[in-house]
DNA sequence: ATGCTTGGATAGTGGCACTCCCCAACCGGG
DNA sequence: CCCGGTTGGGGAGTGCCACTATCCAAGCAT
């Protein structure tokens, strides 16, 4: 298929379309002359993959390239692909290890991981801490620096509820037949996050009405 | 205390500060004389829950200023600011009507929602849809147009699992003073979303690793 | 008086995600 | 074979956003 039957096909204009080639978002097409090419359903499903983690996932389309580069280096085995498409996610600003807040926030973290028995900083002893860790100590940082709580056992509850979600989330990757358990586990990593937010956010107002209705 | 002071002291340049004021994310200060101002604690309480929204929370400056503004709107019950504030917050690219998948994913939530025993789109009958509402049904969609399966089924473990996060949020608010329970309830909301999604992050690596541990 | 700081206003910056437009190459009809 | 319309590549431009730099008059400190 031609360019405009992508755009059609897609609902992504060809304009864009052209970006996200030069962006090496997406593989150029097969070349039939000079100036014109042909795609195929592969580009069609890519495409649409590259649209739902920008538009849906709010990823940045630099994060989104290295995502996708990870998810088909032929040189690395499954697993080593799907950190390395995970760790590229975007993450939000680094702690700020001058703030002493930052330190509390990183012990804090430390200990929580430690009472759940998961790995320390996300990843083997002596590596680098994952950026999921990072944006965590963030967050605990800026909450402490608003006076909000942030012990321990106010974390543990929604860690014990996140665990969960990551068995239903493994549950779900594994429907899929093992070639395609990266490119499942990332959609559904990205994707799920605005349907977790938006069920919260749903749950809250319901468990609100539930405490507060008094009209 | 000066403009400078409160900039050495929340870590906000000078040039920022003026900024949000512009914008009124800030109120002015109270002015001493044609060129000089005074700000107080409150106002360094306020810029910084304004920083930790945006930086950490990645709300834009603009839906920063709709929530703060009805974090304080003397006119509206507890309840109301508290809707208008998780009202404002960002939600997304609205879902696309015109693709048949959205039609298909409405149902989906709909009937997800009735099965929890949920209020139908997040709200009253007759009320528009809450944007957390649009927000699930724009995810859904997305997942189901790249051949993910987004069954009721498959949401409502998700579902169970936020419900369980909305009453420790709400038992978290519930600790502060009535009166400051519409400004926890924001920040909680929002602050702890990074730290909800880091925490499911490094549950999957953790469930991962032990799935697929084989080195 | 003078030389710094202060705060308000305006204009500018850099990044991002497109989007416009031109051009040369192609394709199909007469 | 010619010619109008279409196609794809590529560079430049757009709009938005979150700041940031500069200027200026008014203060305060010595």
């Amino acid at each position: 298929m031609r360019l405009a039957e992508l755009s059609a096909r897609s609902g992504v204009s060809t304009a864009t379309i052209k970006y996200y080639l030069r962006e090496g978002l997406l593989h150029p097409g097969r070349r039939i002359t000079a100036t014109q090419a042909e795609y195929d359903e592969e580009h069609l499903r890519r495409l649409r993959l590259v649209r739902a983690l920008i538009q849906v996932g709010r990823i940045p389309v630099n994060s989104a390239r290295e995502v996708l580069a990870a998810l088909q280096d032929e040189g690395l085995s499954r697993n080593r692909r799907l950190g390395t498409a995970v760790w590229a996610l975007p993450h939000g600003p680094a702690p700020d290890d001058s703030d002493p807040a930052t330190a509390t926030a990183r012990r804090t973290a430390d200990e929580l991981l430690e009472r759940l028995g998961w790995c320390p900083g996300g990843t083997a002893a002596g590596a680098p801490a994952a950026p999921a860790y990072e944006m965590l100590v963030t967050a605990i940082t800026a909450l402490a620096r608003l006076g909000y709580p942030c012990a321990v056992a106010d974390l543990e509850p929604y860690a014990r509820v996140m665990e969960q979600a990551a068995v239903d989330d493994l549950d779900m990757v594994e429907r899929y037949a093992p070639e395609d358990h990266v490119e499942a586990a990332v959609a559904l990593t990205v994707l799920y996050e605005p349907v977790l937010l938006g069920l919260r956010r749903l749950a809250q107002a319901e468990e609100s009405r539930r405490r507060f209705e008094e009209e």
